[in-house]
DNA sequence: TCATATAACTTTGTCTGACAGTGTGACATT
DNA sequence: AATGTCACACTGTCAGACAAAGTTATATGA
């Protein structure tokens, strides 16, 4: 069989990769994104167009196109005439961020399961978290038990549930940082987590389910407690203060 | 006790409601948005910046922040250098669509039954659906499924699934739309959705998730079917070709 | 002194115009 | 037939502008 040199197939050339160019607005979109989940823009806080612009070297639609991006995720909110906000959870968004959780995290579960698919990932996560916990900084235990939900979902193979999976991260996280109480992780993490992944991994659905429904709704009990209080006013930093980043820690500053 | 005359409590008006001012983008996603929905924008149309911001005698940037919105939904996709297209589906799309509707619409099920919140509107959705039948157009019948779902959906009080419902819905009818044998309906849809609003107003909860599930399958297997070919290239229109939208059917014919 | 009204300032919401970079199709060339 | 070249169209991004809306500060009157 003769195969052409010039021009080959696809097929032929496997290392290469369809190649991946970011536009502007999804490149702000990122880091606005991340520097909420980790922290250094708080909840309520504005998003000053002119000053935030200039800080990363953008123009003004640019930077507008990524906030819409961000309202539309439900990680910002818009207040006609008074600009863009990063969204601060109040009580009543407690349970709703999480009966979203459970149903995508359900759903991958029973895609899991049902499809057969590789469990490497969720265990891997399972390991994170311990390591994580033996540490003993809340940051990063909320990490690696956000990661851990994530690779969860991931394995279900479902692009639209990871999708919709990463955004929940973000509202989960939000949650935290809009309680008045900081950053604060239950000590049994550990127990339901590993038991969840053996269910999922050992393909007991009902099982997997149940242990879920629990970890959720002992998440959101917890945001709920005895003074709790998301709706606060006052906002505590994450505890572990780890360092945010440079330059989202000029722009709390400068953002008023 | 005393109370001011001027500027009184929300409490005591509460005929009034807080304003909803949309911005420019706001109402240009939503015409792009409901185009799509009814089958004025087609998959894989291109979106002319130009001519669509004249057409729709707005500026490219709101254009522009309009498109980021609907791109986050999963509406439209974004090609580097190549513009804005309305989303094609592919055969893979189906199940990931319908994976995400029953993961929304199972969590709806059980918040519905466990809160015990009212069902009027499913079956007032139901009663539509039956007229729609009657009716025998594929179009209507497929509007009136759709937003049985979303009154499903919006029972349960969830604000956040009831918003990614919305997008879901979207995306089925871009399912169908992309479809090469165009809108069809299955003639058994009445029964089973009667059956499932009779089990979520009699708070059965597994049977409810048993017939939703059922319903899903046999949507995504109806895609899928012999010489389905939801990749196709021709796109047929809606079959009772309900006039489209005046302003609409110009822009399809300029955006080329 | 407190509350309201006015003024000054800031910021948002939107538009226009501009221009380099990239994609696209026609045409010439090898 | 495949490649190279050119012109054109469109996107991606930016700077600047300005009215409208919000915010803060100041002045005025009870």
């Amino acid at each position: 069989m003769i195969v052409t040199v010039t021009n080959p197939p696809a097929s032929e050339l496997p290392v290469l990769r369809k190649v991946v160019r970011s536009s502007t607005s999804d490149l702000i979109a990122d880091q606005l994104r991340n520097a909420i989940y980790n922290g250094s823009l708080e909840p309520g806080q504005s998003i000053n167009e002119v000053r935030t612009a200039e800080l990363l070297e953008v123009s003004r639609p640019s930077l507008r196109e990524a906030l819409q991006r961000l309202i539309s995720e439900g990680v910002m909110t818009h207040a006609p005439g008074r600009g863009v906000h990063v969204k601060k959870m109040r009580v009543t968004d407690i349970d709703d961020v999480y009966a979203v959780r459970e149903a995508i995290e359900s759903q991958a579960i029973k895609l899991i399961i049902r499809r057969e698919r590789a469990t490497a990932r969720i265990t891997r996560a399972l390991r994170e978290l311990e390591r994580a916990i033996e540490d003993n900084a809340a940051r990063t235990i909320g990490d690696a038990d956000l990661s851990f939900h994530h690779a969860l979902v991931a394995c279900s193979g479902s692009a639209r549930l990871t999708d919709l999976m990463k955004v929940s991260m973000v509202h989960t996280r939000l949650l935290s940082l809009s309680d008045r109480r900081g950053y604060e992780v239950r000590c049994d993490v550990l127990d339901s987590h590993r038991e969840l992944a053996e269910a999922v991994t050992a393909g007991r659905e009902s099982q997997s389910l149940g242990v879920l429904a629990r970890i959720m709704a002992e998440a959101a009990s917890r945001l709920h407690g005895p003074d709790a209080g998301v709706d606060a006013q006052v906002v505590k930093a994450l505890d572990d203060g780890a360092a945010a980043d440079d330059q989202w820690s000029r722009l709390r500053e400068r953002a008023q």
